[in-house]
DNA sequence: AAATTAATTGAAAAACATTATCAATAAGGG
DNA sequence: CCCTTATTGATAATGTTTTTCAATTAATTT
């Protein structure tokens, strides 16, 4: 099921502005701010509103069709959603976001955590910040360029 | 060491503001954002200005003397640091706070997710959201009384 | 204990981000 | 192709965070 589906499905529709956001976290590998949007869709010749850009967010996110981020400065960012429970590790220095699925690791933690807060465990967020393959290269050739 | 130590050591001032924020912060269960906090002091009979409150967090935090959270909603909060590496779990009926230890737990998803995806990870973000052990109690108390 | 000095504060304004309002527009069903 | 209604975009309102700078205050020196 597409996300065109996803919008008609629930009952809303398939607009202008909604395509448009969808296209860019499409092709765009980081995590990108309402602004960041607003401003790459003007320049590449669109025409919307920054209202509809936070509509548009919302809504998709809403139906996981886009998440919501936090980069490691805690900004938040917008990225597209994979469907299904996932988490994601940021590039630390392109910012270039991967997803990686599940939570089944997480259980003997959510576990300990019962047994010593006492806490009943429904909901977490996890990310991983660390440096992208492409990054790890950039690095070491520098490294050995000195 | 105590925070006015921390402080001091670091080469900053015990001021009034940052001893206010401390203090309310210290008596607080549950995560409060930059508002609350000056709301809160205003309220108490206390006066300082909302640019202490952020310039107050924005240091402790930088110390390590208070934690930024993020709420279920997204919505930031600071709460009293621990020292050390730890995480929080938030009780999503009265926000309370709690906090566990150490990261040895996240080691296997950790090794897991490198593997998987070949960032090198050398950063996390890491938060709980349950129901305290009081709410439970509420809540199995109004379901018996039905 | 008073004087000195530099970090820190608070008020005001500026900058920035988000939400509400509502008439005009456009998507999708008939 | 028309009709209905969700959706948009412009404007304004609201809310949040940062900047600026003279006045204050914490901590050090005398």
């Amino acid at each position: 099921m597409n996300w065109q589906e996803v919008l008609s499905e629930n009952g809303y529709r398939v607009s202008e502005p909604r395509r448009l956001v969808m296209q860019l976290l499409e092709n765009s590998s980081q995590p990108l701010t309402p602004l960041q949007i607003y401003s790459a869709l003007l320049q590449s010749g669109n025409t919307l509103g920054m209202v509809s850009v936070y509509r548009a967010l919302e809504l998709l996110t809403e139906l996981c069709l886009v998440c919501l981020v936090y980069n490691s400065d805690g900004s938040p960012g917008y990225v597209l959603g994979m469907g299904g429970h996932h988490h994601h590790i940021l590039c630390q220095s392109c910012h270039k976001a991967a997803s990686f699925a599940g939570s089944e690791d997480l259980s003997a933690l959510i576990e300990k955590v019962e047994a010593d807060t006492n806490y009943r465990v429904k909901d977490h967020l996890l990310q991983l910040y660390g440096i992208c393959p492409a990054c790890q290269e950039k690095q070491s050739v520098r490294q050995e360029g000195n």
